[in-house]
DNA sequence: CAGGTTATGGACCAATCAGTCCATAACGAG
DNA sequence: CTCGTTATGGACTGATTGGTCCATAACCTG
């Protein structure tokens, strides 16, 4: 019983997420977001009441694309190795995302501790993200491709600061193949026998 | 032969360090830094010429500082592994760290690739802190705490990945006690006897 | 077709942005 | 002490910021 709306919700917030990425919140103008997501600057506000509103919205369903996009590679690949390896460099490294960006990451170094919403959007997330981690890693370990003197939780924790540094290593311009043979090397200390 | 400035040029760019490290390069409004560092406005244009141009000048000093203090790490603690935590972990996790930032991992995160000033002063630092961490590495693998088979200049860039990483988790609030576990988990796979 | 409701776009707002101007103050050289 | 030079701070600028107002357009229900 009213006019309805010219645009998908969904899209818009997925370009705004793009442009969130890539020019962090703070410099991300409100005209750039009009522009991106292609809508008046009246829906923006009517459809989603704040650029930070806004901004919250698309971190959360970033973080939501992300994991999902981490489990699937830990669920499909094979060696506990090879589907952590995968889930670490997923989305990583292609020339997009250079142009793009971590919403996650990059929320976490504009912000700092500062943002209590932001703060919880991305505490959620991050444990998310460990405990799928931890759960593969403690796969590996019951199918003695891992050293049982892991902990896997430490260890996800492990995997989630070292994919930060890859998101930050790709924003910085290194190519995929650069990322994997950190990746790689990184692992190293997880399988059987390498205990210290 | 003339009037002498009122402030001390270094204390003044530690101080703008501390400003742009806490809210970025964009969201530093001069204002913010006349108040951080304590000085006028026309002493900031006079002395620094520029906002861009004062950052380029805090970028270089913050660099420099945080690779002499990553290389003195390095030398010092005896064995390889140790040393390396260490420099992995230098000026990281204090409270006041989660207050600042790292200009660094900031400014990579904001560019991105963008600005070629900028590429030009962090690829300079990277290459100097990956070619330290490699020069530690070989020496681990001389002196046999390190497997033979491992290519220090590849560890050298994960180890700055991995520093990335542990940045992006101390300004996400991690500890100390985390960070340290973390850095230890993803150094284990450089052990003599850790092959895969 | 008519009426109530919501979406839209352009004009508009105060606040803030980076940067400039200028009158004044503080110094060293003569 | 005086003069030339430089540093300083406050007022100021045009541009841009996030956000609002309002007249109009488009739709659904009756």
């Amino acid at each position: 019983m009213a006019r309805p709306s010219e645009f998908d919700r969904d899209e818009a917030i997925a370009s705004a997420i793009r442009v969130f990425a890539r020019h962090g919140y703070e410099a991300a103008s409100t005209s750039d977001l009009i522009e991106g997501m292609g809508i008046g600057r009246q829906s923006l506000y009517g459809a989603f009441g704040d650029k930070r509103r806004l901004f919250l919205e698309a971190l959360r369903r970033y973080s939501d694309g992300s994991l999902a996009q981490m489990r699937q590679a830990l669920e499909s690949a094979e060696p506990a190795a090879a589907a952590i390896e995968a889930a670490l460099l997923a989305g990583l490294g292609s020339a997009d995302d250079l142009e793009t960006g971590c919403l996650g990451v990059g929320s976490i170094v504009e912000f700092s501790r500062g943002d209590p919403e932001v703060n919880a959007l991305n505490d959620a997330a991050a444990a998310l993200v460990v405990a799928a981690f931890a759960a593969r890693v403690g796969e590996g370990i019951t199918g003695g491709e891992f050293d049982p003197a892991l902990d896997p939780d430490a260890v996800g924790r492990m995997l989630l600061t070292l994919r930060s540094g890859l998101k930050v290593a790709a924003r910085g311009g290194a190519g995929q193949d650069e990322l994997r043979q950190a990746a790689r090397l990184a692992l190293r200390g997880l399988a059987v026998g390498s205990g210290r």
